[in-house]
DNA sequence: ATGTCAAGCGCAGCTTGA
């Protein structure tokens, strides 16, 4: 049975429950994780997603910050969390659907605002992150997961509006594509938004402190859909929903979709 | 470099994080 998946980072899933209820309705993938909830667990308004069909979930969340949700509208078990960088913070959950496909849903440290871990500690958190993810699934190799999320680095140089202007900022610096490439080859996972839209240029996320995100079209593809080598000729259907960052009160990160013939 | 959001705390408007 084929599913759709759709990744989203939601900048607070209480404030925009109304906007996951328009993707739900309007867009319908079968499943859908959520980045930045926002949020404990216990005030997500799960309720209202059931309601449009959604009444399976898994979910890690603490106060005010990170937290990470599935919703599916098909039958799923948690899977667990893992604690990279034991900070006791919700960056990762995952779950088992029906059919033994594993979802990891992870958001990757943002990493401040200086690219240097001598004086920027969110940067070496980052990188330490990546590295620890990196030597879980080197030692964990995946078999028919898939692994999405806001991993916060947008590694090509066609993720980007300007590779060149964006080489000293974080999201885009050749350590963190290296830490970010070591990870994806550790898990032999495969980056399917791209082997699916091998060419041109690909955002998931524009800045709100652009003036007009959409003429100025200053994007970055820091949000991403892996699946592991076994299944990864089973995805297709790539897209970015880039009409949603226009949406009233939106995110600033557009889902990412991806069909999976499983 | 600029700039804009959101949550917590707590009831105004600051701080932190992105």
């Amino acid at each position: 049975m084929p599913f759709t998946l759709a990744t989203w980072n939601i900048n607070s899933v209480r404030l925009r429950a109304e906007l996951v209820l328009k993707l739900l309705r309007e867009e319908a993938p079968d499943i859908l994780c959520l980045q930045e909830c926002k949020s404990p667990v216990d005030m997500i308004p799960f309720d209202l997603f059931a309601q449009a069909g959604y009444g399976y979930w898994a979910a890690r969340g603490q106060k005010g910050y990170n937290g990470v949700a599935i919703l599916s509208r098909l039958p799923l078990a948690d899977a667990g969390h893992i604690d990279w960088c034991t900070k006791g913070d919700a960056r990762h959950v995952a779950a088992r659907l029906e059919n033994g496909v594993i979802i990891h849903n992870c958001y990757i440290p943002a990493g401040g605002d200086v690219p240097d871990r001598t004086v920027n500690e969110k940067f070496g958190h980052k990188l330490d992150y990546l590295t620890e993810l990196r030597d879980h699934f080197g030692a964990n190799r995946p078999e028919k997961s898939i692994l999405v999320g806001d991993l916060n680095i947008a590694p090509r140089e066609d993720d980007v509006w300007s590779h060149k202007q964006l080489l000293k900022v974080v999201s885009h610096t050749p350590i963190e594509v290296a830490h970010l490439a070591d990870a994806q080859e550790s898990g032999a996972w495969v980056d399917i938004t791209r082997a699916d839209i091998p060419e041109g240029q690909l955002y998931s996320w524009w800045s709100y402190r652009a003036r007009d995100w959409d003429a100025a079209d200053k994007g970055r593809r820091l949000d991403h859909i892996w699946a592991s080598r076994d299944i990864s000729a089973a995805g297709h259907g790539s897209r970015i929903l880039r009409d949603a960052r226009g949406w009233t009160q939106p995110s600033d990160h557009a889902p990412v979709f991806a069909t999976f013939d499983l």
